[in-house]
DNA sequence: TCACCGAGCGAGAGCGCTCCCACGCCGGGC
DNA sequence: GCCCGGCGTGGGAGCGCTCTCGCTCGGTGA
């Protein structure tokens, strides 16, 4: 194997000019380092990043720890900090972590703390007080997205809003019988991303005078098969049936359409429906939806994160005291005025 | 920062015990083991991985590519693969490959020759040839899933047999007008993935003495609004409807129920379908599919990768020489027998 | 004319670890 | 009683790189 200092001989320099050339810092003359990139394309020269971050005490990685790759919102945040870390010549370790265990603990105490990554990035992880502390005595930058627990940088849209604007849509239509499909643990977790959503929908309802109907509340994964379910339960219970619904997730909100269309409820002519997130399927189903970007915010993370670490140009105001993430309406043809009578 | 050397100091021994000791290798008494780590967690020792992989030359993390993550099938895969690294003690680095461009090149050239991973899973990706001989140039074990070019091994299920088990299904039903709503470049590519399942349909319609009718074959995405969107072409085509769909993918043949569903045809009484995949959703929508299981494709590529690397305790027959990964068709109400007349 | 500066480069230390080798010790076989 | 082997341990080399320090040398301002 290669050495740099075989580049270095080869190029008739020493082995720290050969560095210095090849990594780009310090002063070296063009022509030289035109002679060691020859060198090192000559012999095939693969540098070793082990011996690198030996020294200079980075990795050039980044660690990634998420609950799920497979939903549309995680895996489309996924890319977007791959995509954004790629081009800035990080690495990505991705670190899936489900729900509580020994397998959860394994990751934060084994894997996170060794030094193989420069920082983490956890989208929509609610972090356990133990586990920002190992986090954070790592002395590594440490951006949320999403999720609760303390940390250096939080990105987040604003859940509370979310579920008001969507339901001061349904409102403004002139619905008055709003049913909400709520996500896991909206109501055992007040703080969490289900929580304020289920929270905006309370709020709006009530500064409209109102209140939800019985059995209008439904709690649920944010699945697609969840939202179906969810729905026929919701639409079959007895008592006066709802005319609009806000589901907490796009695929909740498929879910539920195809769950009224198999009750022969008319969508929107007999049910409105709104989502949340702008999946890349709504069009198709004219979904209504609180739109957000998953795969944007994967992006804003990574410029959390290198910013952090002084990769970046600009000293910008620190991230996370900035303004929530933006979202937006996005009106299709799911949503109408509530039928007459 | 805490090395081992201050392990060792505090726990009496030298390094070299520190490190045997820590690292599980070679003969250490029990006592002392038991002091060097109290020792280590006294200070909060961390190891460097960086250091270690200087001198061992391996860096316990396995480099993936995938062409997208966003996928139920891919994400499914990376989820397998992750936890079976993860048990592994291996760190999995993702590397996001999209199309060709300049992008796809950095990974190749820039990111994989680098001696940053011990091994190579390249999922759903055709390699080409220079990439290829660039990754075996390494030296480093390649296992694919799917996808095309020559490598170390290669685990894939059969799909041409999945074709021809799909339609046979739906011709042993007793249909005779079958269309094929296959995938991108089934066509264009024989021998892909998308390829093999339209040559097994046309051998199944063959082997019957049938042919698909005009306009029965539409090639598109594996996307549920690509599937949708296709079987409204496929389904609005003049002349006579097919009465049975072999979907290239379950998120198409969803696309095609709603499709369906839309322009008033009956699935299954006017309409079988039948998808591939067993996608998590198939049973909310009653999907008849040929199911393969991603997860667990996910650890066998793990497993092969850890042949390679000389970690397993069993030293079987060389993956990828054994038998295509095994499929099953599951039946739900989905397909049926064609309507009469 | 001379001090000074900075660009260009070389020598060499040292990052933290593993592993090879050597050494002492103890038990068992001859 | 002696040798031998293997266990437990220590010493120290060295993995491949970056970075600090110091040198030289040409240009520049006083």
């Amino acid at each position: 194997m290669a050495a740099i200092v075989d580049v270095a001989r080869l190029a008739g320099v020493s082995k720290a000019t050969a560095s210095r050339a090849l990594s780009g810092g310090g002063h070296v003359a063009d022509e030289t380092r035109r002679r060691v990139e020859a060198a090192a394309s000559a012999i095939g020269y693969i540098a070793s990043p082990a011996a690198a971050s030996l020294v200079t005490g980075r990795t050039m990685n980044v660690g990634v720890v998420i609950p799920i790759v497979n939903r549309w919102f995680f895996g489309e945040v996924l890319e977007g900090i791959e995509r954004a870390l790629l081009s800035a010549g990080y690495d990505l370790t991705l670190y899936n972590v489900r729900d509580d265990g020994p397998e959860r603990d394994r990751v934060f105490e084994f894997f996170l703390a060794r030094k193989r990554v420069d920082a983490v990035i956890a989208v929509g992880v609610d972090l356990a007080e133990h586990e920002a502390t190992r986090l954070a005595r790592s002395e590594k930058p440490l951006v949320c997205l999403g999720g609760r627990g303390a940390v250096d940088a939080r990105l987040a849209i604003d859940d509370r809003a979310v579920g008001t604007l969507a339901t001061e849509h349904l409102l403004r239509l002139g619905h008055t019988r709003i049913a909400h499909l709520a996500g896991p643990g909206a109501a055992a977790k007040p703080g969490s991303v289900q929580g304020e959503r289920l929270r905006g929908y309370l709020d709006a309802l009530g500064a409209a005078g109102l209140a939800p109907g019985e059995g209008h509340v439904v709690e649920t994964d944010t699945t697609m098969p969840a939202g179906f379910t969810g729905a026929l339960q919701l639409l079959g219970h007895p008592g006066p049936r709802p005319t609009a619904l806000f589901a907490a997730s796009d695929e909740m909100a498929f879910g539920a359409m195809i769950a009224a269309e198999r009750l022969g409820i008319a969508v929107p002519g007999q049910l409105s429906v709104i989502g949340v997130d702008g999946h890349e399927y709504a069009e198709m189903f004219g979904l209504t939806t609180i739109e957000q970007a998953p795969g944007e915010q994967g992006r804003l993370a990574v410029e959390a994160v290198l910013r952090l670490l002084g990769d970046g140009e600009v000293a910008d105001p620190l991230p996370g005291s900035g303004a929530p993430l933006p979202t937006r309406l996005v009106v299709r043809s799911s949503t109408t005025a509530p039928p007459r009578g």
